[in-house]
DNA sequence: CCTATTATTTAGTATTTTTAAATAATGGAA
DNA sequence: TTCCATTATTTAAAAATACTAAATAATAGG
């Protein structure tokens, strides 16, 4: 690479700031010699004196005065630019993308979102909620939270969860027209409300447990729907039996609405990762998400 | 030297600007892993990542968005700096700062004046007149003009005038009253004005030839002038003899104020010498003046 | 004139940078 | 999908550069 232009101006402008070179050496952490050396490197390569020098005294040529009086303030800039750029990654103000599901927002994110928010006044979320699995880097976040089933390689997950509770799940209306099932292989004569995967396009199969065996199942699909969501609205419409994180439907739980089945057989989901590109562990703010989810793990590991 | 915290961000912003590796190695023109290894150092230096990067695209992270915008701005300037201060050096426009005596100015200056001013518009002129041999370097000149016996050491001298014509000479009244000197030793018995070097504080010899013999005399020193104008003065009030360059009384000689006397011993005085320091060769302006005297002299060699 | 201080030169050493070649990775095309 | 063209990275060796110590030179001030 030749040399570029600006290549030891710093040397220069320090000599020129400390008023000889031996202290300018200091500063720099070098020899006397080495100053002396890259100061006529840069006259060479500028094709211009830019100092007049006796043993004894330094003082500025014209042309060393232009370029300090120009280059002065440029290099400070720079230095600046530089110093705000570390400070960016090191803040622990500015704006943290996320991309994640509904479910994700309710299990993971809900439970430690108004601590998190507290103790990090500075950090702005700006969170993106869809269930596809979105290319993090292209799209500009800096992270996403997503099950452990579908998770994009090449980044660095964190669990952030424990398996997550499923339920199968129906309106007690549907239930009495249509009967309650009493084992998974009941499911089968019945109105199943599907999920398909946005972004795999994949209907996903049904997680069950029976006897400690863990299996899936793949029932009649007449009624599909591609957020978890349109799932649950169907299902307290009466139109039949979804399956689910069980967070998801929660609230409709308690208001009657809807009801579970088959609670013995709900095999729960994989664990939540908060995932992200190997270049973003520098990011401060994420950083901090990341610990404070940790630490919201940790807690509950606790507690059970 | 421990890496200046700017180093390599050239390197970062041509990466940037030419949107990839590849073509910023081409701009730079080094291979492609020179530009790769110096990111990462730079990287590294900084404790930040400045850029997300497949082996097919390169995109910015917030911090690297950060430096790039502050940065970018800045490292133009400083390549402007530097390329006003190779100008400045260059440039054929600016101010000459010279040093030179009465004498100089009228032997060696005044007959390119006019040509020099023609040729070279932009160019200013700043003449210092004195008779002392300053330090050109401590005082801001870029170049003095002075005779060849008193040049100081440690400078590029340039010869541009021949040996100069001197003159023994009085006021036609002085004369007519205490006889004219037929014979250098003659003036021992005359009232000599004699000029005192400023700088040396020495009194000037007289310079004779007799016979083509060279040789110097001391006469009596009453009357002491540090500038040869004091001694042309006094010599018009008639006060005695004085002797110097023929060209600075010449306009009195033809108003007939002053008379030349021994003509035949008149020793030429040792030519004008532009000299400045080794550094100052680069400056154009300078290079311009120096050649413009040259030529003269060579034009003032052909003549003869 | 000497001394203390500073800059420069030199030659050798250490470090950094660069390269070439091989490897890995990606996006688009077949 | 699999392959191909393109691009980035890794590696080890080489070239280039920067640094230092010691000697030298130069100057201002006592």
């Amino acid at each position: 690479m030749e040399r570029a232009p600006i290549h030891g101006i710093e040397v220069f402008l320090t000599i020129v700031r400390e008023g000889s070179m031996r202290a300018a050496a200091e500063v720099l952490g070098v020899g006397a010699p080495a100053v002396s050396l890259q100061l006529k490197a840069l006259e060479d390569r500028l094709g211009v004196d830019l100092l007049f020098r006796t043993t004894r005294s330094i003082e500025m040529t014209d042309a060393g005065r232009v370029l300090f009086e120009a280059a002065d303030p440029a290099y400070r800039d720079m230095v600046h630019a530089v110093r705000k750029s570390q400070e960016s990654a090191k803040s622990t103000t500015g704006t943290l993308r996320l991309s994640l599901s509904r479910g994700a927002y309710i299990t993971a994110v809900a439970p430690v979102l108004a601590k998190f928010r507290a103790e990090n006044p500075g950090i702005t979320l700006d969170i993106s909620w869809n269930e596809e699995l979105v290319d993090i880097l292209r799209e500009g976040f800096h992270a996403g939270i997503r099950l452990g089933d579908i998770l994009a390689p090449d980044m660095l997950a964190v669990r952030v969860t424990g398996p997550v509770p499923s339920a199968f799940f129906a309106s007690p209306e549907y239930l009495k027209e249509q009967g309650k099932p009493k084992h998974p292989r009941d499911l089968l004569d019945h109105h199943c409300i599907r999920y398909r995967q946005p972004t795999s396009k994949a209907i996903r199969e049904w997680w069950v447990t029976e006897k400690g065996q863990e299996t899936r199942i793949d029932p009649p699909s007449r009624l599909v729907f591609d957020t978890v969501i349109g799932v649950i609205q169907a299902a307290r419409e009466g139109h039949g039996i979804g399956w689910s994180m069980r967070t998801t439907m929660e609230e409709h739980l308690r208001s009657g609405e809807l009801e579970t089945i088959l609670e013995p057989y709900a095999r729960p989901l994989p664990p939540f990762y908060i995932y992200y590109p190997d270049q973003n562990k520098r990011v401060e703010c994420l950083r901090l998400f990341v610990d404070c989810l940790k630490q919201q793990q940790r807690q509950e590991n606790a507690k059970r």
